[in-house]
Parts: C-alpha cells; sequence; structure tokens
DNA sequence: AGAGCGTACTCCGATACGGTAATATCCGCA
DNA sequence: TGCGGATATTACCGTATCGGAGTACGCTCT
C-alpha cells in the first residue's frame, strides 16, 4: 500500500530538517507581524512596511524567507508586487501556539522560580 | 465583554515575541527529534540519549528549551528524571507542518529556480 | 531611451544559538 | 557520610541570523 497518507512517517534526519525550517520561518516576531499584516487580505511591499515599520530592506528580506517556506504567495501588479497568505494553515498554526500561551504560563512561573531559586 | 477568549487578539510586540519562541523551540531538528522520542511515553533523560544520539550535555540544553516552552514535563523518578509531552498540541502542531511540506515543495522549487536564475 | 518609483540583493557589524568538553549538583545506597 | 550514577550547568568556539545602509534590478510612463 505504501502509505503515502497521514500515516506517521519516519523521522529521518532530512524531514526533521525540513519540519524545522518551516518552523523556523515563524520563529520570528517580525515575519509574524508580516503574516498578521496579511490576514485581511493581499498587501503591497509598501503597504506592508506602513503596517509593520519594518524598513523595506528588511522586510523583503523576511518576505523572500516567508515565500521560500511557502506561507505566502507572491504576484506582480505593475509596479508593485502583492503577497498573500498561501492558506490559512499559518493562522491555524499560530491559534494552536497562542492557545498554548495561556496555560503555558504557569510552567513558565516554575521555570523563573527554578532560575532564581536560592 | 473584555474577549478573553478565542476572538482575534492584538498583534501587540510582547505577544509576537512569545509566539515566535514556541516556535523558536520546534525550530530545530534536535528538539523536534526529542519529542518524536516522546510520542510513545515518558522518557529518562539516558534513554533519550539512547534514542536520539545527542550528547548528554547538549539535550539537557534542549530539555530545558523545551520545558521552558511549554512542550515537555518533568517528573523526578528516584535518580532519574522522566520527561513526557506535555499534551498532543505538539502533535498537532507537527502534524499541521507536516501536511504542508508536501504542497510546499513546489514553492520551494521556484524559489530554487529564482536562486539559480541566469 | 531616460526618469522615477517599487522591490530585491549585497555587504557589514552585532548578537544569538548549537555543539562540545569540563564541572557541578542531585539522588540513592552502602 | 561518602561513593557512584544521572542530570544540570558553565565556558568556549564556530556559525547562523537579524537589522541597517547602500546598491542593483524591474516596471511604467513619456
Amino acid at each position: 500500500m505504501s502509505p503515502k497518507r497521514a500515516a506517521v512517517r519516519q523521522a529521518t534526519p532530512q524531514l526533521l530538517e525540513r519540519v524545522a525550517g518551516r518552523f523556523r520561518a515563524l520563529a520570528e516576531p517580525a515575519r509574524l507581524a508580516v503574516l498578521h499584516a496579511l490576514e485581511d487580505g493581499e498587501r503591497s511591499v509598501s503597504e506592508l512596511v506602513e503596517r509593520t515599520g519594518l524598513a523595506q530592506g528588511n522586510l523583503s528580506k523576511h518576505l523572500q524567507q516567508l515565500y521560500a517556506a511557502g506561507f505566502v504567495t507572491r504576484r506582480r501588479d505593475g509596479l508593485f508586487v502583492q503577497y498573500a497568505l498561501a492558506d490559512d494553515g499559518v493562522l491555524r498554526l499560530c491559534a494552536l501556539m497562542c492557545d498554548r500561551l495561556d496555560e503555558g504560563v504557569e510552567a513558565e512561573r516554575a521555570v523563573l522560580a527554578t532560575a532564581k531559586r536560592r
């Protein structure tokens, strides 16, 4: 049958690397801000500069990474380039993560307590 | 009403930083390997060393980060310390990410083509 | 073809992060 | 109380990554 479907995959180093890379793309406040700014639709780079407050060059680099990770799509629109969320998967990921935040506060507290123990 | 529920949150810098931090904890093959090694139950550090092939000190650091991020729990068991997945949220996150991988291959191809264009 | 705007790329300094080796701490047991 | 195994912590090094500044490229219009 060769279960190509949702079967549990082998955790090969290559797969781990690929998955880690995707997570890494989301492991940066600036990029999360960009994704957030795209939540209500397509935006040009200039619009994203306004919305996020990032410098143009910096923003461009982050956009490349998000694009390479498959989180956003690109489209030339005359002089502009319009970026958009590739799908709602990112939002689901962030939602899952945000839910964890509230419940994780206690653990964080414990860690802090451990850190300053003694 | 002060919507503390699943309402859309403000994307404050602090929140972005916190969320990014959580993603950062998953943005490393070694830590994903650890989580994978915990999929079928509690494991001691020594067992994790065997299963992941990581050096003890190195593994310990990764475990601290996973713990601080709230992905794993800790429990003293005599001479050992047993780690376990805090909940199945991590698995859901990874599953979501893995699903994206297959579909993202095309985009990656495009990026590569762009990189070596000319 | 040239000007002007929007976007991508390159180079740089500062900082963060992962891996290793050595050391410290914690625990159970004689 | 002292020993030995298990885990945590520290110091150190090499590398990756971020942000900023400057520059190159693409597109449109005249």
